[in-house]
DNA sequence: TGCCAGGCCGGGT
DNA sequence: ACCCGGCATGGC
């Protein structure tokens, strides 16, 4: 197909673009798989610092682990109270817990044995982890070769014209994933380098970005 | 001070 | 198949 060749350029310069610029990110910052999963969860909608007030909590607290923290779900609730949306989330995080458990015996290892499709149905299934949750599970704790796509994601692409703002998830991801070779390494700095330049350059109701580094790719 | 942050769900059209 | 209100804290 030839519709991807143009796409696949103007992908492939735009991350040459920011690892030149900002190099590389170093995601997810987590000592472990399991506080990747639950800082994904945590991190909907949310400042990242935030979430990391109430990883620390749970790390403090000697429940970063699967069985401790299900134990000990009474007091989810005051631990992540930083990240918001405390009331919800510990419902969200008991579900995911409760699946994480039954499921895999709380175990990173048992749970990779299964294929991609496959786990991503089983997250998307419990209540509370949407495809970017699960995608960033898959991605950044089991090491699938799966692009994520968030809300920076969204915004730079549209406002580069790679694709509309109300596109489907799953559309953009399709782009991104046809243009970008399948390693999740690649796809782990990309996504990780998207929120970067979203960050300090792509503010919610500016229509385009004087300052992006990505800017003057389109210009050429 | 008001706006925003690495979404998702459930109820209504 | 969309559209929208709700969810909550902390930083600037």
């Amino acid at each position: 197909m030839k519709s991807g060749t143009n796409d696949q350029k103007i992908l492939h310069a735009i991350f040459n673009r920011l690892y030149e610029y900002y190099g590389p990110q170093h995601w997810w910052p987590a000592d472990t798989a399991f506080e990747v999963m639950v800082g994904a969860i945590l991190t909907q909608n949310t400042n990242w610092h935030n979430v990391v007030q109430a990883l620390n909590n749970i790390r403090y607290a000697g429940y970063m682990d699967a069985r401790f923290l299900y134990k000990h779900r009474r007091s989810i609730p005051r631990l992540i109270r930083p990240s918001g949306f405390y009331r919800l989330k510990s419902k969200r995080l008991v579900a995911f817990l409760d699946y994480f458990i039954k499921e895999y015996d709380g175990r990173i290892e048992a749970m990779k044995r299964k294929r991609t499709g496959t786990l991503r149905g089983e997250l998307t299934a419990i209540s509370g982890i949407g495809p970017e949750t699960a995608d960033s599970i898959l991605l950044y704790a089991l090491g699938r070769p799966v692009f994520v796509i968030d809300a920076y994601t969204r915004r730079i692409g549209s406002r580069h014209g790679l694709y509309g703002y109300d596109a489907l998830y799953d559309t953009i991801q399709s782009i991104f994933e046809r243009a970008i070779p399948r390693r999740p390494s690649l796809y782990n700095e990309y996504h990780a380098l998207l929120v970067r330049v979203g960050k300090e350059h792509c503010a919610k109701h500016e229509p385009l970005c004087d300052s992006c580094p990505v800017q003057h790719i389109l210009s050429s």
